[in-house]
DNA sequence: AGCATATGCTACGCTTTATGTAGCACGTCA
DNA sequence: TGACGTGCTACATAAAGCGTAGCATATGCT
């Protein structure tokens, strides 16, 4: 498969539109994990396979391709996020709150963040 | 397949950590971009499909259904974010302009956020 | 009433994507 | 030499996604 680019139709958009090539890529099994278990050091593809919870080494060789291709992560003696991949990670670092707040939510229902009746 | 929920297994996580259920449920193909399609105004059933290239209703369907299970999406005369819903629209958001420096950064590539050769 | 149109949604057959296991070629260090 | 770790690929199987068709209900119009 190809790795969507901003300026170039994606699948679900023929527009070329940046956030429709982003919104593929990120879409896509294990891209947003990967992301996330480099958010703080550089692992060896192994290592990386295995906090992916064993992710088979062919998927996790083509989202890494693709990371690479789209500038977000860089293979210099392991695998690390680029520039942009740190800048990417700010958006997907809060996503960790809103998980914890979902659990609670669900822990404690209709607590002032669900609609009202 | 199944709703992904904190403190429960999902795919490619077995601890039930919150943040992996949210990545599994993100992670699946359409789930942004509905999220993303519905970010400023509640849109009916196919309303959302045509914004969505014409996903087949079948996935759509499938992933309102997750959405709604997530307290993400309601469904009250037409599909629209939730308050957490809204939350989470929050980190998308930002998304866009790091979609739209990407597309910058390739036409003029080499400049400054790239990682030396 | 009769008819057109719009809604949310499901069935079903086919294609694409992901998974799991095995193993290769290379490098390091004893 | 041989035991180990590395990044990576092949290949068969299972799962997820896709496209088309169409149903049942609701609303509005004449």
């Amino acid at each position: 498969m190809t790795t969507p680019k901003p300026g170039h139709p994606v699948r679900g958009s023929t527009t070329g539109r940046p956030i429709m090539a982003l919104l593929d890529l990120l879409g896509r099994r294990w891209t947003l994990r990967v992301i996330w278990e480099l958010r703080d050091e550089a692992l060896t593809f192994r290592a990386l396979r295995s906090r992916c919870d064993d992710v088979s080494p062919t998927m996790l060789n083509r989202r890494l391709a693709e990371l690479r291709d789209a500038g977000i992560v860089a293979a210099e003696g392991g695998y690390a996020l680029t520039g942009p991949g740190l800048e990417l990670l700010q958006a997907i670092l809060p996503l960790q709150r809103w998980a914890d707040d979902w659990a609670a939510r669900r822990d404690r229902p209709a607590a002032g963040s669900g609609r009202a009746p």
